[in-house]
DNA sequence: ATCTATCTTTGAAACGATTCACGATGAACG
DNA sequence: CGTTCATCGTGAATCGTTTCAAAGATAGAT
């Protein structure tokens, strides 16, 4: 059914080899061969077969990408970084999600490793780092994004989550908030945890600042939402007067339920602060304040990172890029 | 370096051909065998070469899904109905985006055509249907997108969106809005193109009723801006009384323009609806209104016309699916 | 003991592009 | 005219998995 080059190479009476060099090293074949086999190619409608090439190569030109969520903008900006790095070298990204699910997550590394990827980038949900180390020890360079490994043995670009969590809750009490709400979950992922942890720190600094957590199932508007009404239907004597989300996703969640569906005022009743400044952030109900990460520089710096990786072989020193967070304050924080 | 089924064969003293069998249908291996087998692979951390394999079934087990911009929620959407459907039959989604760019389409195409996809969807850009036409000559089916080919000659997804058009303007004008303004573009697009021709059709429908349009170069939230920043600018008697966005994002563009960088009311001064009811259009500064698109179910259907064509092989009938847009109506139109 | 029928296992032949050591051709030069 | 060198082109071997006809093994029946 499919051509192939050895019938490329019969319709222009040269060999396969010649047909090859034409695909991939035109400069040594003489003009007029190259412009016979061409003829061919395009009269027969012949098309790589791109499995065959792998075959030879022993590995493909993309690389593979799990994130926690594509449905966050953070993600999707995230994945067009590490496109446009790849591109650079001509290769592909694969992107897949594992929508906070270590079953997912683990098939896609086994998909990708099936597909002898040249590397993966991974936000691991899990501390399943075995399994990356394994991957690893079988030639499968792996960068870790917005995360970091505990003991280094990984490259990874990340924003420190603990210096972000603690500037959101900081800015909560310096504008004047005291019992403050975190939502988030679950505790699970890392991100989520950090973000709390620095959470605590922050108010810890000031004597007479509550920190209160309401742990969500997940990170989407619709989780969001439930933790929101949560607080929106307590006795108003036991809501808190400011509320952090481990992400902007939740943070708009919330704004629906305390604003939209319930009759609170943000930041006059409740004051509200996202994470990430999605581009829907300063476009919500109550335009959010946030803390804003370098998304699409750190999917391209996560490229980077890998194809350096690739490039040296095993003799690669692990190598970890941080960036700082950065706070945005909106109105919803009262400004 | 990697680990071959020979390998795994020798190990476990067995043939090649067996270790296959184990690999996929164990059934036929007698127990301890494939516990050896098993083990040997364990051991020896062999890991399937999914070139290789594709290369002997011929194709490989993924679907090419071409989307015009994954900033987008609504593609975001599609794409995760398109997956759960296609990992009904164990494939993968190939995610690619062409940013409304020719070349980046054809890319993704040729690129899409060597890996030996099962079919591409695709919400073709340009009215490139040859490239499509010639795709499927060599037996890729392909099944479009959130479109209608002119002649019904592929198989199709979409939403009318001449209706759905109809029906934003529509809704305006019942609201006592005359003087209308459309926001979207480049016309080559053609969801723009005929959510514009609903919209035109709508307006004339009521006499006294204008509609300007205001052309923007891509769909985006910053481009919404633009436009909106354009219009906010004018003199008031040049203002419309209300804007239909050709999609969300725009919408939520035009908001930030209007309201945050401006100070006109919505729907005080303008009524302002979007189109596909992403998860923000609800959570935005002034609620939106918004025609809302079934787009997981449309990315669901897509995958399964995709593999009833890939199944019948040449006898397929290609088949027009439909589905009806739906008017929700929220604040920013004065509910 | 022989024959059937049923299970298992085998091993060589694909799949299609790439590579590379080697010929073949012809031009340039002494 | 003979030698050297560069340029082009060749085709068999290779990558790793799957397939399938055929051989081998085992048990039950006669």
């Amino acid at each position: 059914m499919a051509v192939s080059v050895r019938e490329v190479a019969a319709a222009a009476s040269v060999s396969v080899g010649t047909v090859s060099n034409v695909l991939n090293r035109p400069e040594k074949v003489a003009p007029d061969t190259v412009a016979r086999v061409l003829a061919a190619i395009d009269e027969l409608g012949f098309v790589r077969n791109d499995a065959a090439r792998q075959l030879r190569a022993g590995r493909s030109r993309s690389i593979g990408l799990v994130v926690l969520d594509v449905r966050n903008p953070f993600f999707t900006d995230v994945a067009r970084g590490a496109e446009d790095r790849a591109a650079e070298d001509g290769m592909t990204i694969l992107l897949g999600n594992s929508d906070d699910n270590p079953d997912r997550e683990r098939a896609y590394l086994d998909l990708f490793e099936e597909q002898r990827v040249h590397g993966v980038l991974i936000s691991p949900r899990s501390d399943d780092l075995p399994r990356l180390e394994r991957a690893r020890s079988r030639g499968v360079p792996v960068v870790l994004v917005d995360r970091e490994a505990p003991d280094r043995s990984f490259s990874s670009v990340a924003v420190d989550d603990v210096v972000g969590g603690a500037m959101a809750v900081r800015h909560l009490v310096e504008s004047g908030r005291r019992r403050i709400a975190f939502v988030g979950g679950p505790s699970s992922i890392r991100q989520v945890a950090d973000r709390l942890e620095g959470a605590r720190r922050a108010a810890a600094e000031t004597p007479g600042v509550t920190l209160e957590v309401v742990e969500t199932s997940g990170t989407t508007v619709l989780e969001g939402r439930a933790a929101g009404e949560a607080i929106r239907d307590r006795a108003p004597e036991h809501r808190p007067d400011a509320i952090f989300c481990a992400n902007d996703l939740l943070a708009v969640g919330v704004l629906q339920a305390l604003i939209m569906l319930g009759d609170l005022r943000v930041p006059g009743d409740i004051a509200l602060i996202g994470y990430d400044d999605i581009d829907f952030a300063q476009a919500s109900v109550v335009p959010l304040s946030s803390i804003r990460q370098p998304a699409w520089l750190i999917g391209y710096t996560a490229v980077d990172l890998l194809l350096r990786e690739a490039r040296d072989g095993s003799d690669f020193a692990p190598e970890q890029v941080q960036f700082q967070p950065e706070l945005v304050v909106r109105e919803s924080t009262g400004r």
